[in-house]
RNA sequence: GGUCCGUUCGUCUAGGGGUUAGGACGCCAGGUUUUCAUCCUGGUAACAGGGGUUCGAUUCCCCUACGGACUACCA
């Protein structure tokens, strides 16, 4: 019996959440629910200075946009709390000290200037300055300096870190359940701070005591960890504790041109990149988000789903429960996939088909409150007739915006079409048809009106261009017989007539 | 520069020693809708290059090229 699943999706605060990082988040509680598992969310707010205020709060309404509950996070204290490192600072210390007594760590006075000059130096001369075991003998820390200078040092309160010592000469194998085994040679790392000079731990450290209290069996992330890998797995072996498993996801890339996904391609191509909008409490700067752009939550997540995974059969369309069933991280793709906002579009237009009439209705009714529209007419007839054409809910205002406002003018491309010199004699012969129809249902409408085109032995066109143009302003839109109908007989003549007192 | 990861239609991808290399988005054409959209049908288009291994490589191995990530007391 293995060990039960728990998996954490672990963002820092420093700004709104963007897809790349939704996609982590999904990934990691689709693995944890086809588990039977637990899913963790845990702030990692170590670092004071990227502190963005409204971030947290950013990335819990986002996950729940998206209807990616997390069983264990801020707000939902379990066993394993708090979630926010900043409230977990006095963990870290512990076992930074216990790796400097085992000699896996090692205490380093160089000041953040210091190094910066060697780093310059060593450009200068194109090289690059890297603290490892070439150059750790010859800085001023623990390994350096004897027992007392040190213990004088820290008890002055000279600024200090504390930095891994990676050991040398290994040949490290690593294992990722999406790309198999890795080589890496330990005299290639570097010594990472671990602990830095303001009492808080880095990411690495943080990182794996927090994963390992937190029971953490799988650590799924994205593809940017990949290089601090080896530096985990030791870490974990230093401390003398198990490593979870590890899975990286594959970069999203920009649509366009080279490199991943970036926060400023969205407004710049014209597709949001997070799942909020956002507005930036420095600068007041607005960031689109797929919400307030009108898309469904269903279509967001089965379009991140399918960024970097696939199910191996030809469906497409999962709704959060088809995917918690079918996922499986052994068909997470390695290479990065670039995005594609039109095929979001398309996953956005299968789900607004597949609303309810229900839910339809109750879209549309919110997008007429909206366009301050009250109305007598049959809202959800009409619903149902212009939805096939719509995508965002915002289509449906355009789609039928001529049910409630009667045309005032007219597309000047479709007037040359369908109003020819005899079409005012037809129509005004039409609107006298129209007066004398008794029931204005949209089948007895389409009987009468057909039986005069017919008797007329005229093209159908030359009266229903017309007509359709009168009614709706331009030549689109559901059939005109139904909404002659829908509209009603009094509407329906007044249009006629104004078009012939315009056109 | 160094380290690591990757490379199948324009894009997302399936496949995997012998296939007409499959699907989806997009695009194009036809049909339906006496309009538009939807929908249906069809078309377009790919194994980065070079060496091996093999009877046979797109599939396995190596090299090159290209792409990407990382290279902070950021995560």
């Amino acid at each position: 019996m293995s060990k039960a699943v728990r998996v954490r999706f672990a963002p820092s605060p420093t700004g709104p959440l963007h897809i790349g990082g939704v996609r982590t988040a999904l990934f990691n509680y689709l693995f944890a629910k086809k588990h039977g598992g637990t899913f963790i969310l845990r702030i990692e707010d170590t670092d004071q200075n990227r502190y963005v205020s409204g971030a947290e709060d950013y990335i819990k309404e986002s996950l729940e946009w998206c209807t990616i509950p997390y069983d264990e996070g801020p707000g939902k204290e379990g066993d394993f709390g708090p979630y926010r490192q900043s409230e977990r600072k006095h963990l870290y210390k512990e076992f930074a000290e216990q790796l400097i007594k085992s000699g896996d760590a090692y205490y380093a006075f160089d000041t953040a200037e210091q190094l910066s000059a060697l780093r310059t130096e060593a450009e200068s001369k194109k090289e690059t300055f890297i603290y490892n075991h070439t150059t750790r003998m010859n800085l001023e820390n623990s390994l350096t300096l004897s027992e007392e200078e040190v213990q004088k040092r820290i008890d002055n309160g000279d600024n200090y870190s504390i930095r891994f010592k990676i050991p040398l000469n290994e040949s490290l194998a690593l294992e990722d359940e999406i790309r198999g085994q890795m080589k890496i040679d330990t005299n290639l790392l570097d010594d990472k701070v671990l602990f830095k000079s303001d009492g808080m731990p880095t990411y690495h450290l943080a990182n794996i005591v927090d994963d390992h209290l937190m029971e953490i069996t799988h650590v799924i992330r994205g593809e940017e960890w990949l290089p601090s890998l080896a530096l985990h797995v030791l870490l974990y072996r230093a401390l003398g504790w198990e490593a979870p498993i590890f899975a990286h996801l594959p970069l999203i890339l920009k649509p366009v041109g080279k490199g991943k996904l970036s926060k400023r391609d969205g407004d710049k191509l014209g597709f949001p990149v997070f799942p909020l909008e956002w507005k930036d409490p420095k600068s007041g700067e607005i960031s689109s988000g797929y919400k307030e752009d009108g898309y469904l939550p269903e279509a967001v997540v089965n379009m991140l789903a399918f960024l970097g995974w696939n199910p191996g059969t030809d469906q497409e369309l999962f709704l959060m429960n088809d995917l918690i069933q079918a996922f499986n991280l052994k068909r997470v793709n390695k290479s990065g996939a670039k995005f594609d906002p039109e095929k979001t579009k398309w996953f956005q237009q299968q789900y607004l088909q597949q609303l309810s009439q229900e839910e339809l209705t109750i879209t549309f009714k919110n997008i007429l409150k909206e366009n301050s529209i009250e109305t007598s007419l049959d809202i959800s007839t009409i619903a149902s007739l212009i939805k096939e054409r719509a995508v965002f809910p915002k289509d449906l205002w355009n789609l039928s915006s001529y049910f409630f406002i009667a045309p005032t003018s007219y597309d000047t491309k479709a007037a040359k079409k369908a109003w020819k010199e005899d079409t005012p004699t037809l129509i005004t012969e039409l609107v006298s048809v129209i007066k004398n129809i008794e029931d204005f249902s949209t089948d007895n409408v389409t009987t009468i009106i057909k039986e005069w085109i017919t008797s007329k032995e005229i093209g159908f066109g030359k009266v229903m261009m017309p007509l359709r143009l009168s009614l709706v302003g331009s030549l689109q839109g559901p059939d005109v017989y139904q909404i002659a109908a829908i509209l009603g007989k009094d509407e329906t003549i007044k249009r006629l007539e104004n078009s012939l007192n315009t056109l």
